[in-house]
DNA sequence: AAACTATAACGTAATATTGCAATATATAAA
DNA sequence: TTTATATATTGCAATATTACGTTATAGTTT
């Protein structure tokens, strides 16, 4: 145990529930918050924004990457980051989804 | 450590990260989709829906209420469980708010 | 080549999560 | 009051996550 069971669920439980998870850090939330404010590639400069430890950072941009949520280039010494649009609009379009379906229940 | 750092991070960082994280579980993902099919409130029938014990799913439930992502109301034995809109809509518009921001991204 | 910069990888301690069996609680029906 | 039904709690073992110091890698500059 400690694992999660991912085949009762469908492909596509298992992918939002990959990209939530992914998103389910306060940093990792800053990060992507960070990539949206200067609205182009970013290299280490979220060290600056961010009050945690370099390796720290680096994990949490692995964990964003591995969930498709980001890309990078290399650029020099540097990697330039930024948001996968795909990803983020297939989980956009997940909650639109939800918030439509969602309007006229009244129940509870 | 294993405890995620809060405070470097804004209200709303976190407040997105904890919802996310609620949602970061194909069973969690699978509980809110059945809520949505069957357009009203539940009770045990998820257990039928998803082969998880009972305690397990319990949990799950706790999870999602937690982050306010869902509430329930009992009726006799019963709990009628159901989407709370307010936490959907606005996760539902930090996503669209993103996919917004981020349409003329070309870099990477 | 040597020094510097940016990032990743490794190792590790503390804590959290997952899944379940067993048990508890609480309302309803008989 | 006993029995059944629905859900929650507890306790536990396995695994995952978080955070970071240290070390590695790789490109850049001098």
């Amino acid at each position: 145990m400690g694992t999660t069971k991912t085949d009762p669920f469908t492909d596509e439980q298992n992918k939002i529930a990959i990209i939530t998870k992914a998103l389910g850090h306060p940093a990792r939330i800053a990060i992507i918050d960070h990539l949206l404010k200067v609205n182009a590639c970013i290299g280490n400069d979220i060290l600056e924004e961010i009050p945690l430890a370099q390796p720290t950072i680096s994990q949490h941009i692995k964990v964003l990457k591995n969930a498709d949520l980001i890309k990078g280039t290399v650029e020099g010494t540097a990697i330039n980051y930024c948001i996968n649009e795909a990803t983020f609009e297939l989980i956009s379009n997940y909650f639109k989804n939800i918030a439509i379906n969602t309007i006229h229940q009244d129940c509870c």
